[in-house]
Order: C-alpha cells, then sequence, then structure tokens
DNA sequence: TCTATTGTCTAGCGATGCTAGGGTCGAGTC
DNA sequence: GACTCGACCCTAGCATCGCTAGACAATAGA
C-alpha cells in the first residue's frame, strides 16, 4: 500500500514540523515581539511540549537564526525587485534600494531584529557564511555597485552605504530619530553617495 | 558635634551608595558583558541585599539608563576634544569626529550598548530628553553642522551622519562587517559626506 | 527610656532556557 | 500473532532571572 517508506514518511514530517516551529517563532515575534517568544509558548503554538524543540535546535538561538536566515532571503528579494523596477539612472536605482531596506526594516521589524539585532549564532562575513546571508549581500551589492562612482571598490561602498540603511533603520525604530523626516534623511543619504 | 545635620548626612550616603552601583553596574558590564549584569550579582558588588536596589531605581531598566547617561556625557566630551584638535577644514574635523564616534564605540562597548542597544528607558529626541543626550547630539551638531555644506539643514545632515556612523560601529562590532576595513569605510564616509 | 520611623535582609513568586528520566507506542522479527 | 527493542515524547525539575512582601533591627526624636 504505501509507496513511501516509513523511514522517509517520519522524515518529512520531521521536517515539515522543524518549518513550524519555525512559523510559530516568527509570527509570535511578528504579532507580540520577540520578548513573547519563549520556548513554553512556542512548545504551545506547535502542540508538543518544550524538549521537541531541542530535538531541532540546539537552542533558541538556533531558533532565531532559522528566522534570520528567511528574513535575509526576503530582504534580497525586496531589493532585486526593487532594483529592477527602478526607471532612470543610478540615482533612482539606488533611491529604489534605499527605500526598500528601509521598508523593509519597518515593515518587518521581527524578520529585521532577527537578522541584525538578536543573537541568532549565524556567522557573517566569513568562510562559513550561510548562503542566504551571502546572497542578501550580493543582492545589495548588485543593486549597489554599479553607482559606486570612481571609486574603484564596490564591495566597500556597499558597506558603508549598507551601514548608514542600517543605521537609519534602527535609530528611528528606536525613537532616536524623529520619524517624520524619515523621507528627507533618506533623499540626503542618497544624495550624498550618488554625487557626481 | 557633628556640624552637619543628621539628614543631610543620610542624604549624602544614600547618593554616594546610588553612584556605587552605577559603577558597579558599569564595570561590570565592562568586564564580563551586560549579560553577566544581575540585580544578585550587582547586590553582591555594593556590598548590600537586592531590595536595596529598588530604593534607587525602579529597576534594571533604570540602572542600565543611569550608566547611559554617562555614556552620553563621555561621548560628548570625546567628540567635542576630537573637533577641538583636528586642524585643517572641515573635511578633517569631519574625519576626526567620524574616528573619535567609532574609538568611542569600540572602546566602551558597555557604554555604547547602554545608550543604544539596550533598553535604559530613556526619552530620545522629545522635549523631556535628559541633558546628557541633547548635549551629545548637540556635540555632533557643533562638530559637524559646519559641514553640512549647501544644505541648509544641518540637523538632519547630522542625523544622517550620525546614524551612518551608528551603522559602521555596530555591524563592525557584531561581525557583520570585516573590522580590517574598518579605516577605509570611515575615509570613504567622510568622504562622501565633505565633498564639495 | 520608650516609641515610631527608617532602613535592611531573608525568603519567596512567577518566569526564563534547558534537561534528565521514565513511559508509551509502533516498527521489525521470530 | 506475540514479542522485543528502539525511537519518540511528556512530566517534572534545575538553576537563574527580575522583582517584592513581610519580618526584623537600628536609629532618631519625645
Amino acid at each position: 500500500m504505501s509507496v513511501m517508506p516509513v523511514q522517509e514518511r517520519k522524515r518529512r514530517k520531521r521536517a515539515q514540523r522543524e518549518r513550524l516551529i519555525v512559523a510559530a517563532a516568527r509570527e509570535l515575534a511578528e504579532r507580540q515581539g520577540w520578548e513573547a517568544v519563549t520556548t513554553r509558548r512556542l512548545a504551545e503554538r506547535i502542540g508538543y511540549s518544550q524538549p521537541v524543540l531541542y530535538g531541532h535546535f540546539r537552542g533558541k538561538r538556533e531558533i532565531i537564526g532559522a528566522v534570520a536566515l528567511e528574513g535575509a532571503a526576503e530582504l534580497a528579494g525586496v531589493l532585486r525587485a526593487a532594483a529592477a523596477g527602478a526607471a532612470g539612472g543610478p540615482r533612482e536605482r539606488v533611491g529604489a534600494v534605499a527605500r526598500a531596506y528601509l521598508g523593509f526594516a519597518a515593515g518587518s521589524p521581527a524578520l529585521y531584529d532577527a537578522l541584525f539585532h538578536l543573537d541568532g549564532g549565524l556567522a557573517f562575513a566569513r568562510e562559513d557564511t550561510p548562503g542566504p546571508l551571502k546572497d542578501a549581500f550580493a543582492a545589495l551589492l548588485e543593486s549597489l555597485g554599479a553607482a559606486a562612482g570612481d571609486g574603484p571598490h564596490p564591495a566597500l561602498f556597499t558597506e558603508v552605504f549598507w551601514a548608514a540603511l542600517h543605521g537609519l533603520a534602527t535609530l528611528t525604530r528606536a525613537g532616536r530619530l524623529p520619524p517624520e523626516d524619515a523621507g528627507r534623511r533618506t533623499r540626503l543619504l542618497v544624495e550624498r553617495f550618488t554625487a557626481l
């Protein structure tokens, strides 16, 4: 009857449950903030007890890391879409990417926090950096590298521009910068980085 | 005998102990990171029991906030010193301020975290913002405002430049950016913001 | 000297992340 | 079809966290 071996069925069920855990963590973080994401609540949401979580992840950090990887993939998509949809010269392109980045940070704070504010135990800027993280930076590089201008180092340019975006996103959301001038700040940044 | 009224002596002793708490929190955070700063350890360091802490502060958040205010004052001093000691035109001045800012963030991570990464319950960019915070931003504004160039809004310029510095400091220290290029990134940023 | 206030500590509450140990259920074997 | 064994999962608990209630001691004023 069963064309699927028992072992294979188990494996799939396990993988599905793992996705369920990550999805539950993400949704809980999006709705009530990361401080509401506890192992007990998470276990309750997925209909299992706490120890089950540790059969999939080494601990809460790794769960955050898994959500962060989802965030990286989505961020890469958002950036590529913005770059592809931008009309005009490099300035418009950079501006579109900047707005997309800041829009992602403001619109998906849980994902952004998992990526950049919380400790997900992920390696950055190294050889063993997970693929989605590399790809997100690659997306930034694609979208911005061409606008580096005279500088011979698009990677360096991208890093600095990215840092500026990250600073704007972080400080704005933490209430360190008045939100009403967000648009003007973005324009000033883009202007400075695309001059000449 | 006692020229000092009893009440006054008590008041001073209390104030001194409050400073002791903040100093203990800061030192503990600097030596072992903020995750090691617990109310129990703090109480042990100052030679009192936990509830004493709550006679001075509403909770751990307020203690972090007190350390953050110290950090803001020191940051303001560092920035002003850098601006005052910089020789040459606006570009050198801005460069010196940028290096000073990043040096502070890298050299006093506990203070920087208390200011910008942890929740110290402080109000930013508002009417009731504590003095030291306003002053730190004022120091940035003094040092950078003149370099805003043609833009008629030095405050906006300062905000964006500050955000870029914050992004560089945060991403570098979190391992998101390779540390060896820190100097080149700083130069690129200064160059972009002082062009023309 | 007695009283009342002020100050401090012990003990404990509800949570957190994480884990040890036992029990149940099902797959594979005679 | 009964049995064994291993994978799976849950109950219960540990250490630690921020914070607080209530008892106790020290001290200032009458």
